[in-house]
RNA sequence: GCUCAGAUGGUGGAACUGGUAGACACGCAGGACUUAAAAUCCUGUUCCCGUUAAAGGAGUGCGGGUUCGAUUCCCGCUCUGAGUACCA
């Protein structure tokens, strides 16, 4: 029989499944390996070409794994919680659940005609309760603890409130809010309950605070960071606009610093790396107290400062006596008390200015000076001098303390401030140079400087540290550009928070009432009163048992009703931890077992997009670091290796509309080539249309009904499109579909040909153009065990050298491709040893045979039919050792051997390998072709590497 | 602006530690088989000059450098893509 791929493809999948073939076990003798792919929101488009780029990748291993050994668990499961589904639902009120239910079964069909070795026995839904109530769990241990500096981990809270009972607050180096209270132990039980707990959440890792946060109208949402672009949301490019609001929070940056360690240890990609490390954002520098002068013209509110300093934070604290004035945030808390009644004007118009700005203005606006005077001046610490306060745009609220102290000679945008606002530009280094702008040199002697002058910038900088530190004035310090993550959504379809409300204060459900089943609810709206979606729910309210309080014991009866929590847990919270579930994903008593995470322990191989940067994989290491710490993880890091698969991109086709001599869009299509000759407007047209370049004009016609009677003008007779990269999308007609290909060329060409396209951790635009060549090949290799009538043949006679030559050189090649993730250098491979034996006509069972083994990771169908017929047992394949390589099999008797003379000339000897290095000298030397060249002269090098002579000077 | 990645034939790409640049595939051209087409197979295919064949020259974004020898290493530049954005 010819190659009937689908037959073959159906049998095996049937087969697979049946037999549960790739199982993973938690209790072997074998070394684990875990193979994880970013699991797939499932859209309702389904996936095209470029979802399954990195899933290939990572089936290739996973199953040369297995055939080293490899005890290998390699699951899939959906981020099945987000915005999309619930989008849909608001539009056609179907319910969440359903839609994603249909999409999950659709993503199914399609990844199983893949064929990947998946275990689905270990499935994962984020959006299904057995999951989500671990997600709220985990929750639950973030909201119970606090981080302790002195110990770097994570701890219980009632640790904490020991501490407090036992010693007050004193002793504690927590990660904790600015407004923290000091207390005794006395002081501390004397308060009430209502207080000691509103103190708690000042430590919590979970916690609520007033926080500005991206509020978009349009989606009735909160937004993290990296939801917005650009003033605008991700998803659906509504605007965003900060709003004070009351948030769930996660304290990230309590892990900032051990985030950043732990990327030196991990085979993560460099610019991967590099995009974590930005957004931690680290800088090491100082905190500064600048004095308020009192005699600077105070207002009438000055008694109520809260403080009578303010802190800047700086990287060159060495540069202070170079300060000549103070620039704070206009949303700084201390700036309407320090405006004096003469420049309250200045400043409110100035502050008004601010606020109608959007971030996009801001952005734009990056060059033009901009600031008012408070009229109050602060007290410089190192000299006593006064230098005025400002307010300008260009100091953020949000980073540091929102205060800089401004050194105009040493920082461009300082330089510029201080040109406009005209103040003083002093020079502090010896070789600066500011004539024209600023000079931020470290090098050179500090002049103008008093106690420094005459140092350089390491002695400079440790003295005046020193000399701050002494008055009680400063410190050395680090600061962090990360903030605390928002953990809410004012949206329906996620994790609800397994949180209620008792006089205004937030309490944690009893662990036995989870999980906290999101309620049903008629419209997916927020309310008119503008509460989330949740408010619609009827009797969203908790009854704690009798007795019960946070974490206290629980008697039988249940009490009063109380409000639950409102908001819903952000995209992200479900993903941040999911990889455990796979170990022991049907464990009821825990997120999954001990024995199971100390069996698996971390994820050997994660392959995503990296896209998911600085969100998901930072704050999965955030959680895993805190279970950890909890004892309930084992690895700081979980994931050991991570590779970026690049992005699939659309290749768009346009076709160009005529537009007539009123400017309106007519019926007639002007092709590619011409349309410089007229007035035309480009439209996208859909690529499943148009055959290299050229569109299928009857096709086009039956497109849509508007495109009925559409004319065209031609070249040569035919229409050609334009072609552009884009994003592969619905909305652009470019979305090439992978059930499309499976049903033409198959599953195994289609993994072949994903892999050959190009390096796998390349942006490439797809293009459908070669899939024949692997097409061609797999028939050609199907050919190799069958005759011409397709009867099924191979001999038992000894292989000959050169057959074992070409088997060999494909052994060792897939096992270095493989290991340094180049797949697509091992299909060219596999080409030319093909090749090679069709050539030497070999149909020798045991060359056969491991050629098989060799190739099954790639094209697991064909091999496994395959495999049956050379007379193993079906199934078998998948955990058959991986051929050994022999090097003895590509050791040749004579090999050509190119030789350059002066670097240029080039020529080609045979030599017998039987020569000893210094004999391969001679006969190099003595051969006529090189005689001709040397002329009778003795060369004056020659240049030999590993034994060879590769060049002669002359 | 800053950070990172990249640039090789008509196209996707290969060349792993500096050692025959263009593997493999697509496309294209020619041929075989066929009444014909499809499929399959064979030959050629970096560019220039030349051509019966040969021989020669140039060549990995641009300009320099190191080296016997550079797609590979170093310096400067151009362009493309990604991230980030007044971070003190």
């Amino acid at each position: 029989m010819d190659y009937q791929f689908k037959d073959i493809e159906k049998k095996w999948q049937e087969f697979w499944a049946l037999n549960h073939t790739f199982k993973a076990d938690n209790h072997t003798d074998k070394p684990k390996y875990y193979v994880l792919d970013m699991f797939p929101y499932p859209s309702g488009a389904g996936l095209h070409v470029g979802h399954p780029l990195g899933y290939i990748a990572s089936d290739i291993f996973a199953r040369y794994k297995r055939l080293k050994g490899f005890n290998v668990l390699h699951p899939m499961g959906y981020d099945s919680f987000g915005l999309p589904a619930e989008q849909y639902a608001i539009q056609t009120g179907q319910h969440p659940a359903l839609t994603t239910e249909a999409n999950i079964n659709t993503y199914r069909r399609q990844l199983d005609q893949i064929g990947f070795s998946f275990d689905w026995s270990r499935e994962v839904r984020t959006s299904s309760p057995d999951f989500y109530k671990w997600t709220q769990w985990i929750f639950m241990q973030l909201f119970n603890s606090w981080y302790n500096k002195a110990a770097d981990k994570a701890e219980s809270i009632e640790k904490l409130v020991k501490h407090f009972e036992e010693n007050g607050s004193a002793g504690i180096d927590a990660v904790c809010d600015d407004d923290v209270l000091a207390f005794s132990a006395a002081e501390w039980k004397a308060l009430g309950n209502r207080e000691q707990q509103e103190e708690l959440l000042k430590y919590r890792l979970t916690y609520l605070r007033e926080s500005t946060v991206n509020w978009c109208a349009a989606l009735g949402t909160v937004l993290a960071n990296d939801e917005v672009k650009d003033g605008f949301s991700e998803r659906g490019g509504y605007p965003v606009e900060q709003k004070k609001m009351m948030q769930w929070s996660m304290r990230i940056t309590a892990y900032a610093e051990r985030l950043l360690q732990g990327l030196d240890k991990i085979d993560w990609p460099e610019p991967l790396k590099e995009m974590q490390r930005n957004w931690i954002g680290k800088s090491t520098g100082a905190s500064v107290r600048f004095q308020i002068a009192e005699d600077g013209g105070q207002t009438s509110d000055f008694r109520l400062l809260t403080s009578d300093y303010i802190e800047v934070f700086t990287t060159r604290v060495d540069t202070i006596f170079g300060v000549t004035f103070l620039v704070l945030a206009p949303e700084h808390e201390l700036v309407p008390a320090l405006t004096t009644p003469g420049q309250k004007a200045e400043i409110d118009a100035y502050i008004a200015q601010t606020k109608k700005k959007s971030e996009l203005d801001r952005m734009a606006d990056a060059k033009t000076v901009s600031g008012a005077f408070t009229g109050s001046y602060v007290i410089n610490p190192v000299n006593d001098e006064k230098v005025p306060l400002y307010i300008a745009d260009y100091v953020l609220a949000g980073y540091g303390t929102g205060a800089v102290m401004a050194v105009p000679s040493g920082d461009q945008r300082d330089y510029l401030f201080a040109k406009h606002f005209n103040l003083p530009i002093v020079p502090i280094m010896d070789i600066q140079q500011i004539e024209t702008e600023a000079d931020p040199t470290k090098e050179g002697r500090y002049i103008n400087s008093d106690f420094m002058n005459g140092l350089n910038y390491k002695e400079g900088t440790a003295k005046v540290i020193a000399y701050l530190e002494e008055k009680g004035q400063g410190k050395a310090k680090i600061n962090y550009r990360m903030r605390d993550a928002i953990f809410g959504r004012q949206r329906y379809w996620g994790e609800p928070v397994p949180v209620y409300f008792k006089e205004g204060l937030p309490y944690l459900i009893d662990e036995k009432d989870l999980p906290l089943v999101l309620p049903e609810i008629d419209k997916y709206l927020p309310t008119e009163t503008g509460e989330p979606p949740l408010a619609r729910a009827e009797g969203w309210k908790y009854k704690p048992a009798v007795g019960a309080g946070n974490s206290l014991s629980f008697g039988e009866g249940r009490g009063e009703a109380y409000e639950y929590e409102l908001s819903t847990m952000p995209g992200w919270a479900g993903s941040s931890w999911y990889w455990y579930r796979y170990m022991d994903a049907h464990n009821n008593e825990e997120f999954a077992s001990k024995d199971a995470i100390a069996y698996w322990k971390d994820v050997d191989l994660y392959i995503g997009g990296s896209e998911h940067a600085t969100g998901h994989l930072l704050y999965s290491r955030f959680w895993n670091k805190f279970l950890v710490d909890m004892g309930l993880g084992i690895e700081e890091e979980p994931f050991k290796k991570l590779i970026n698969q690049g992005h699939i991109q659309g290749r768009s086709s346009f076709v160009y509309r005529l537009i007539d001599t009123e400017g309106r869009g007519t019926n007639t299509f002007v092709s590619h080539g011409l349309i410089k000759q007229y007035k035309t407007s480009e439209l996208h047209v859909d690529v499943n249309i148009v055959d290299n370049d050229i569109l299928d004009i009857d096709k086009f016609r039956a497109w849509r009904e508007e495109y009925k009677d559409a004319e065209f003008i031609l070249e040569n007779g035919k229409y050609v499109c334009g072609v552009e990269i884009e994003k592969m999308s619905k909305s652009k007609y470019n979305v090439v579909n992978p059930d499309v290909l499976v049903e033409r060329y198959g599953a195994d060409t289609l993994r072949m040909y994903e892999m050959f396209l190009g390096p796998l951790e390349q942006s490439k635009p797809w293009n459908t153009n070669g899939i024949e060549g692997v097409f061609k090949f797999l028939r050609k290799f199907w050919k190799l065990f069958h005759d011409e009538q397709f009867n099924f043949r191979v001999t038992d006679t000894e292989p000959t050298k050169a057959e074992l030559k070409s088997l060999h050189k494909i052994i060792r090649k897939v096992e270095e491709d493989i290991e340094r993730f180049s797949f697509n250098t091992s299909v060219s491979s596999f080409m030319i040893a093909v090749n090679e034996l069709t050539d030497l006509k070999c149909s020798k069972r045991s060359i056969l045979q491991d050629l098989v083994v060799v190739l099954s990771p790639y094209a697991p169908h064909i091999c496994e039919e395959l495999w049956v017929l050379l007379g193993n047992r079906a199934g078998s394949l998948s955990h058959t050792p991986y051929p050994k390589f022999n090097p003895e099999y590509l050791v040749e008797d004579e090999f050509s051997y190119p030789i350059s003379i002066n670097g240029k000339t080039k020529m080609n000897l045979n030599i017998s390998l039987s020569l000893e290095s210094a004999a391969i000298e001679s006969f190099v030397l003595a051969s006529p072709d090189v005689q001709k060249y040397l002329d009778g002269k003795t060369p004056k090098k020659v240049i030999v590497v590993k034994g060879r002579i590769v060049n002669m000077v002359l």
